[in-house]
RNA sequence: CGGGAUGUGGCGCAGGUUGGUAGCGCACCUGCUUUGGGAGCAGGGGGUCGUGAGUUCAAAUCUCACCAUCCCGACCA
């Protein structure tokens, strides 16, 4: 290809609304182009990365024993309704009507469909089945941001594997969390699994790959000395013990203009944060609930919604507060509450003499023993993880890492199995269901992880193993006799299977070397007088900068064995 | 959805308070000179100033409404 013709419009400085190293690079180093909020257009050289970083997703799963299908993308409303997912899924799914007025739906993700296909299953001989596609998924998503990091239309691989049992799912799980790792070693992104909410999809194990990044936007507590790390969403610790002494009376006492948990701290017979119980009040799916956590933790919402399966989760406004308990926020609290539902927080049992509101204003009850004065409907684990907290594998002080999720695995049982009537037979003529697995990984989203970790001031340096192109021949200046070597050593590098672009563009040796760099090419070889005329190219690899002079008649040769190793 | 900010050639910005011919840098086109790290000089092309209404003789500028984009948070596979 020649650069002269190729269209790579790079931009000197990076548009204004992009933060992201990323986002700006691809953009500068043109890239994509944003279209509206979520939406990129990929254009020539984006478009190669995708494609190669698809390759090796395709590639990587094929291994496993994947077969490749192409699912639809706008779906009908009733194979949503079946599954339930048409009402829970809320406002993330993109919905519109047809010419009759049917109501469509643009694919989230891709159970259903999938799940839809394989009720022709019907013999145990035919398990297990890996099938997967590389398909756009609409979602609509509250805020895009950062580029490719978090948008509203994309590129997803997702696979489902099917299974005549649970044993069956294990492997089909392994199998593609080892697929996950070798994709992501090979397209240059570091990352690690981390046990994981399986949120909306309704599984019973998940896995989230992560990679460390400040553009990132999930929490993963990680042990230092240990292999453990979860998503914030899922993450426990070991609290230390805490000596309440022995149970005794619950009394009431007056706490004028005490409205926090510090203040309540700092009063003259008031308890410190972790011997208060810090009561919200929560409006799940309509329905007014006191969650309970200890004065100095904070509640995940998302452990609260594993939790309860509540759907739509939000505080309660002040008079609906008011309307259940008779109280302001400040004084409120679980004692003797019988007529809304309780969930507390696990680390409260056998707590005693413990402080809390009185559900009136300026009233708190001190002496709370909470199994004795407080009717628990649900425990459970509904605290956030703070940073220094001790491993609860080995007590270590645990760091909090802001993370990209590249990759999300999902054991799903036989939910969407049952819903669509996906059944094989089995050796003694019985019927089971079949147990399912899904697995995504997406393909933009994670082109920009690579940039993310493989950047310096002057642009991008893609590994080789995703590179628009491997190597660029830069021809110094637009004279027959060096353009005729440069010919030569790019058609070598053709002919030796590298993916090789030749700069002949009337431009500055700047302006080239700019571009080149920003762009991110491994191999540069450049051609000037000065070389030509002791029969030597200069050789320049992107990721250790450093340059070297090479004949003109092995380079194209040194180039193909360097590619051909980095992608080994 | 809450908070904050921004919309002026492809990109980056000034102009706005005080209404009066829409400007600068980069990019683009032509010519000359230059040519190994984003060249210089000269000439040139390109803009519904986010949209709509209003005030006014006159609006990029003032008023109102709306839209869009970005950031933080909420939310989210």
């Amino acid at each position: 290809m020649r650069w002269s013709q190729l269209f790579v419009p790079t931009l000197r400085d990076a548009p204004n609304d992009a933060v992201a190293p990323s986002h700006q690079l691809l953009v500068r180093g043109g890239f994509m182009r944003q279209l509206h909020a979520g939406h990129y257009s990929m254009l020539p050289m984006g478009w190669r990365v995708h494609q190669k970083v698809a390759g090796i997703v395709r590639e990587e799963i094929e291994a496993l024993g994947g077969q490749e299908f192409l699912l639809p993308t706008m779906h009908p409303a009733s194979i949503w309704q079946e599954s339930g997912r048409w009402d829970t899924m809320g406002e993330i799914m993109f919905r519109l009507n047809d010419r009759k007025g049917a109501e469509l739906a643009l694919g989230i993700t891709h159970e259903e469909i999938f799940a839809t296909v394989a009720s022709e299953l019907s013999s145990y001989k035919q398990l297990p089945q890996v099938w997967y596609h590389i398909q756009t998924k609409f979602r609509d998503e509250a805020r895009p941001k950062s580029g490719l990091l978090r948008v509203r239309e994309f590129h997803m691989k997702d696979s489902y594997s099917f299974d005549v049992d649970d044993a069956g799912l294990d492997v089909a799980f392994d199998n593609h969390d080892r697929a996950y790792r070798r994709i992501f070693e090979r397209i240059g992104v570091p990352a690690f699994g981390v046990e994981a909410s399986s949120g909306a999809m309704g599984g019973n194990d998940s896995v989230e790959f992560m990679t460390p990044s400040d553009a990132g936007e999930d929490d993963v507590v990680r042990c230092p000395s240990c292999d453990y790390s979860a998503n914030i969403e899922k993450a426990t610790s070991t609290l230390p013990p805490i000596d309440d002494g022995s149970a005794t009376e619950l009394e009431q006492f007056d706490t004028p203009g005490v409205r926090t948990i510090a203040a309540l701290e700092a009063f003259d017979g008031g308890a410190a944060a972790d011997r208060q119980l810090k009561t919200l009040v929560m409006m799940l799916d309509g329905t007014i609930t006191l969650v309970v956590v200890r004065g100095d933790h904070q509640l995940n919402t998302q452990k609260l919604a594993d939790a309860t399966g509540a759907i739509e989760i939000r505080p309660a406004e002040v008079d609906e507060t008011f309307g259940a308990l008779n109280a302001h926020p400040g004084s409120l609290g679980a004692v003797n509450v019988a007529d809304h539902p309780i969930i507390m927080d696990s680390s409260l049992e056998g707590r005693v003499n413990m402080t809390t509101g009185a559900n009136i204003d300026d009233k708190h009850y001190r002496g709370v023993s909470v199994e004795r004065d407080i009717t628990v409907g649900q425990w459970a684990d509904l605290r956030e993880v703070g940073a220094g907290e001790a491993c609860p594998n080995c007590g270590t002080a645990m760091i909090i890492v802001r993370c990209i999720e590249i990759g999300h695995i999902f054991k799903l049982g036989t939910k969407y199995a049952e819903t669509f009537g996906v059944k094989v037979s089995t050796p003694d003529d019985g019927e089971v269901p079949v147990v399912m697995g899904s697995y995504g990984i997406g393909i933009g989203r994670n082109m920009a992880a690579a940039v993310e970790a493989n950047h310096d001031e002057n642009g991008i340096i893609w590994p080789v193993s995703i590179a628009p192109f491997e190597a660029v021949v830069t021809i110094m200046r637009l004279d027959d006799e060096t353009l005729a070597a440069g010919q030569t050593i790019y058609d070598d590098l053709k002919a030796a299977g590298v993916d090789v672009l030749i700069d002949d563009r009337d431009a500055r040796a700047g302006v080239k070397f700019a571009d080149a760099e920003l762009i991110g090419i491994p191999f540069r070889i450049t051609l000037g007088p000065r070389g030509l005329k002791e029969g030597k190219a200069e050789l320049t690899g992107r990721h250790s900068g450093e340059t070297e002079e090479v004949g003109l008649e092995t380079v194209a040769a040194v180039v193909a064995e360097r590619v051909a190793a980095a992608k080994r």
